[in-house]
DNA sequence: CCTACCGATCGGTAGG
DNA sequence: CCTACCGATCGGTAGG
């Protein structure tokens, strides 16, 4: 009897536990869970990957360098710094609406990373958010913000605005990415007084 | 043999379980994590409450109403739109940083609850917002806020804010909540612009 | 609150 | 990718 022959590629596999991951839970979805999404059977999905933490580390990883690869792209332009600013804010939105699944893995359940991986993580968000601070000083700089008593308290706060779109987003929404965007970069920089 | 004296009460169990809630989610701690937590057996807690779901809804109950109370305290007041809005925020954020446990089950692990009750928190948040909502209307009818496009909005908008704060807030950290209130505040009302 | 369990489910493996 | 498992752990119960 011949072995029978793979139906899905690890792509397809990564991509429904990235799913799985961001509705039920790292811990909510059980192997057998994610080979009923993809319709096989829960012990024949070690012939794409070698166990589930991988499974956590690769939607992660993802999830992780498209927000790098943003921060990378809007530090390579020679915008100012509201112009950085707002590139950062529309590319962090395109994101989540565009990678949901591996956007909110990432958000949410980076905790249950193996610690070297989760290390990782951290310091990935933490380069992500000083780039946030390091464009709010510069703009303090040249006066076009105002925020000389704490830029790396203000970082976190858009950074908390951004990250949060992940929790209210739906797909066919009455508001779309580019007015979600525009309307929080006008927030972030005028507030609603 | 007489049967041992319990040692804890059920509100000792409820508690422990919002401890272990927010920092491995429900569905990362076991019933014998929890007997661990308390320094008894798993299947000894079933002394004080009936089944896990039970103190998932418990503690989500208690998070959710400390929120509802909140908005009911700052309705009942007769401070114009920006003074009720500055209370929100402070009493928020008095309420993450006192109830950190409580408020990250509320806010994280709702989505596990039973559908029945997973329904009613759903209420109670949408209820939540639509208080922010309407005081920013009022202020925008008197003149104060300047968000005529889109107040419900701008309510996510500042609750994202708001709710963000259980994933950065680490007790004794540089910022005491009165500082972190006040900062929110301005944010919200002027940006960084 | 413990002893002594229960059936179900978990992540994962050997072999084809 | 399936068959046929494995030991470990899960939520929970009966009885004292």
């Amino acid at each position: 009897m011949a072995v029978n022959r793979p139906q899905h590629s690890r792509e397809d596999v990564v991509r429904a536990a990235g799913r799985l991951f961001a509705e039920h839970g790292f811990h909510g979805t059980s192997m057998r869970d994610l080979g009923d999404e993809l319709g096989l059977l829960g012990s024949s999905l070690y012939s794409h990957i070698d166990g589930k933490n991988e499974l956590l580390v690769e939607v992660i990883r993802r999830g992780g360098s498209m927000f790098q690869d943003l921060a990378d792209d809007v530090l390579a332009t020679d915008a100012d710094p509201a112009e950085q600013l707002h590139l950062l804010i529309r590319g962090h939105v395109q994101i989540i609406v565009d990678h949901l699944d591996e956007a909110r893995t990432f958000l949410n359940e980076a905790r249950f990373l193996p610690p070297k991986e989760r290390a990782v993580v951290l310091e990935m968000r933490d380069s992500y958010e000083q780039t946030y601070r390091r464009i709010i000083e510069q703009g303090v700089g040249t006066g076009v913000f105002n925020a000389e008593r704490d830029p790396a308290l203000m970082a976190i706060l858009i950074l908390s605005l951004l990250n949060a779109l992940d929790r209210w987003y739906r797909p066919g929404g009455p508001n779309d990415p580019d007015e979600i965007s525009q309307r929080m970069f006008e927030f972030v920089t005028n507030g609603i007084g």
